[in-house]
DNA sequence: GATTTGCGAAACCAAAAGGTTGCACATATA
DNA sequence: TATATGTGCAACCTTTTGGTTTCGCAAATC
């Protein structure tokens, strides 16, 4: 079993769970009633989501609200990074390459 | 077939080959090199890439050279845009409180 | 012209994914 | 106490995934 945070934003129903809590915490209910799946394929979810420690809960009585470890985002970011690096590069090549069209013409 | 940017960077050896092309194009011969299986699994991860459009490919007589579309990259930086958001706000919230306990002290 | 090399596509296979239903258990409510 | 509600877990099923082997074709090389 792959069990990384890639691996759980693979799936389109866990990047709106991943959404939708990290604006409040929810409970599995609540959660399943945004989409055409039943709690239970929800909790599957979550139970994925927290295997990639992207998710903490709360418990209330028999309620359990679930939020977004948001740092774990992060490591999608730092991931990120090194492209954003390049297409930062090229951006700023192409800058150079149009300075000097522009230095060219006068 | 779900075939969207985030299903491609799932896998890890498809994460890596994107790693490998973004600096450079490279065969598929090249790029099964780096990893433990076949060329024709290779192949089959480019495709997918392919297919969700990050990749591009140069014909150099019997050897297809692939590289990185790099733009497309940006369509996971923008999905983390909105949590980058949230976590840059409660740093700042942070921030705030531990001015004000400053502030107490003095 | 014959052979080697690089490639994609097809057929096949075991494992994983993502869903369902049914259940057990704890907590709230009548 | 009896019933309703919220939850996680297990069993099951179909589809997808990621790999393999085999093949055909085009380009390079002998």
């Amino acid at each position: 079993m792959r069990r990384d945070i890639f691996h759980a934003i693979a799936d389109p129903t866990r990047r709106a769970i991943i959404v939708l809590i990290a604006l409040q915490a929810m409970t599995p209910n609540a959660l399943a009633e945004h989409f055409n799946t039943s709690r239970q394929a929800v909790s599957k979810h979550i139970k994925i989501l927290t295997e990639c420690e992207l998710v903490k809960q709360e418990q209330q009585g028999r309620e359990i609200y679930y939020s977004l470890e948001i740092q774990k985002m992060k490591e999608i970011d730092k991931w990120i990074e090194q492209f954003r690096k390049i297409w930062e590069t090229r951006f700023n090549q192409l800058d150079i390459v149009l300075s000097n069209i522009k230095k060219q013409k006068k």
